[in-house]
DNA sequence: GCCGTTTTCGGCCCGACTGTTTTCAGTCG
């Protein structure tokens, strides 16, 4: 059982305490929920957390739900699960992902027309709406019918399609979007907040604050944008649109003074928020987009924020940079003072992945520019030095002989390069393949005409987690293979990355002096960010590239920046940050 | 069911909006 499925099936046990008495088990469907959020958020899978008895280390993990999990992987099942799950016809549980269909709502229709067929509920619910056997039934009316047709049809549309947005995307959808409402009178002050702002690999929707004293004017100006599918809410302060790509977009107002508040609040997470808002009530403090409620002689009185700045400062913490603000200690960091000085895009001082059109002959795609052009781009983007890395000429079109020759040509070509450009060091790398055996795809009469390899899996993706661990590590052990490029192979919204003993992989870049990369290329973002953080516990180093294989792509850096930071990593973490002396002695050590 | 710089017991974030309601339930973030 993936930790997916681990995380589904405590979803579904949350969901069926919702439907058996809410308010009883008010706090167990909390803890199963967040249960279900730390297995999610995890490198590690379920079963080996268990072999090495560390399971309740994960927060939201105690005895109980411990035990109930033993039990799940050595059994299959859990008894105590079934128990609650009883009585819950199981085509309540696929209705679930349809928003606006909650645990009560699906149980009420899926139990009253007795469907049995979790597979086809969906289109069971939809034909019953059709035919308005739904608005007679109590707690439903004729506009409730609405908007379950409406939202099993966006739903099943909205399963072909990606549902989740990409970094570049959802900005320039926001960017659009932001100058719509700067238009208006009413706005003073429009930002980009939740995910979007915390820069998350993914986005899934988009959410827009703005400072204003006239909130319904501002409401009414949002709606009437002219890119939206419909309006899905609206209120006095909040309104949510659907645009026709799919996408949603919330927006909340509040006058200039509480701007602050707002900012915090809108940003998220919201388990970052949960967590802060438990910290201060601690502290008999209340916190909510309004402002901070104190207890004044018996009253309480609501004090106001125009800064996030000032109003972290008033419940006694450091201002915690948004990609940190995911419940990952970062609340408690603040508190000590102790949050990290986290790496800049100013830090970055090369980029070590960059496919040129040199005529290399590669096994896979090759580069749109030359090499001039490159280092042109880069010299404007403020780099030190740049490392050339297409790919190795394919293995099966060449002998090693001409392997040979050609990078022989290209050696020649960066020496070239060296000695006309004294404002910029170019490095003469190469992004090589590890065979599936373990094998690097070139010899090491090839490997000695460069200055070093960087290494890639871009073939035989799934392979069990043991050989390919074993196949990564036998790549990685060549002397001259430095870095290990997008580590987990996933692309996003595509496909999941292939499986690797993560920690050992960890443990043996520390001992040799390898570096994992960090790709910034929008779908990959690669090694994730929840790895990083792991990878730079570990005492890792990291290099972050965009993988460019154009000009335009080179100043992608800048979401592969963020995944460091959300990884807590600071500049000493971050390899490319280092002057090219001391950078060069490591490439070469 | 989880958790601890006031606690191993007694707490557990805070609010908006919609639809079916006449005071609230359900869903969402």
């Amino acid at each position: 059982m993936t930790n997916k499925e681990i995380a589904t099936l405590l979803r579904h046990v949350a969901a069926s305490y919702v439907i058996k008495d809410e308010k009883k088990f008010r706090f167990q469907i909390m803890a199963y929920q967040k249960a279900a959020d730390a297995i999610e958020n995890t490198t590690s899978e379920i079963k080996d957390l268990i072999k090495e008895n560390i399971l309740q280390d994960l927060p939201g993990i105690g005895p109980t739900i411990k035990s109930h999990l033993e039990e799940l992987i050595k059994t299959g099942r859990v008894k105590h699960f079934v128990f609650v799950m009883k009585g819950i016809p199981s085509p309540v549980y696929p209705l679930l992902d349809v928003p606006s269909f909650g645990p009560k709502k699906a149980f009420k229709l899926v139990s009253h027309f007795k469907l049995t067929n979790p597979t086809s509920v969906g289109e069971d619910i939809l034909t019953l709406a059709k035919k308005g056997e739904i608005a007679s039934l109590e707690g439903f009316g004729e506009k409730s019918q609405q908007d379950i047709i409406r939202a099993l049809e966006e739903f099943k549309k909205g399963k072909t399609k990606t549902n989740r947005m990409t970094l570049p995307y959802a900005w320039e959808t926001a960017d659009k979007l932001l100058s719509y409402l700067k238009k208006s009178s009413a706005v003073s002050r429009a930002y980009t907040l939740g995910s979007l702002r915390r820069m998350s690999s993914m986005v899934g929707d988009i959410d827009i604050a703005v400072a204003s004293d006239m909130p319904r004017k501002v409401i009414e100006h949002f709606v009437a944008y002219p890119y939206k599918e419909r309006v899905i809410e609206k209120g006095g302060t909040t309104a949510s649109l659907l645009l026709s790509s799919g996408k949603q977009i919330d927006l909340m107002v509040q006058p200039p003074n509480r701007f602050g508040s707002l900012l915090q609040h809108f940003t998220g997470s919201k388990n970052h928020n949960v967590r802060l808002r438990e910290y201060a009530l601690s502290r008999g403090l209340s916190l909510s987009e309004y402002g901070i409620k104190k207890k004044e002689k018996g009253k309480w009185v609501t004090k106001t924020f125009k800064t996030e700045e000032s109003f972290y400062s008033y419940i006694g913490l450091d201002w915690i940079p948004p990609e940190l603000r995911e419940d990952k200690e970062e609340i408690q960091a603040a508190h000590n003072h102790t949050l990290p000085h986290l790496v800049e895009h100013k830090d970055i001082q090369g980029d070590l992945h960059l496919h040129s059109n040199f005529l290399i002959e590669p096994s896979h795609d090759l580069g749109q520019n030359s090499m001039e052009e490159m280092i042109l781009e880069a010299l404007r983007l403020g780099y030190k030095y740049i490392g050339f890395s297409e790919h190795n000429p394919s293995v099966s079109k060449h002998t090693p002989s001409q392997t040979y020759e050609i990078l022989k040509r290209k050696r020649e070509k960066v020496d070239i390069l060296n000695s006309n450009n004294k404002n910029i060091r170019v490095i003469n790398l190469l992004e090589t393949d590890i065979l599936a055996n373990g094998d690097l795809a070139i010899d090491d009469k090839s490997i000695g005409l460069l200055d070093a390899l960087i290494v890639s899996i871009h073939s035989n993706l799934g392979m069990d987690r043991k050989s390919m661990t074993k196949r990564v590590l036998k790549g990685l052990s060549h002397p001259r293979a430095k870095i290990l490029c997008h580590p987990t192979g996933r692309l996003l919204n595509e496909r999941e990355g292939y499986s690797l003993e993560w920690n050992e992989l960890f443990e043996f870049c520390k001992k040799y002096g390898k570096a994992l990369e960090i790709n910034s290329w929008p779908t990959r973002l690669d090694l994730p960010d929840i790895m990083v953080k792991e990878a730079q516990r570990t005492g890792v180093v990291m290099a972050i590239n965009t993988d460019s294989h154009a000009v335009f792509h080179m100043k992608l850096m800048e979401y592969g920046v963020s995944v460091a930071r959300r990884g807590w990593a600071e500049t000493k973490d971050i390899l490319n940050t280092r002057p090219y002396q001391e950078f060069i002695q490591w490439l070469k050590d």
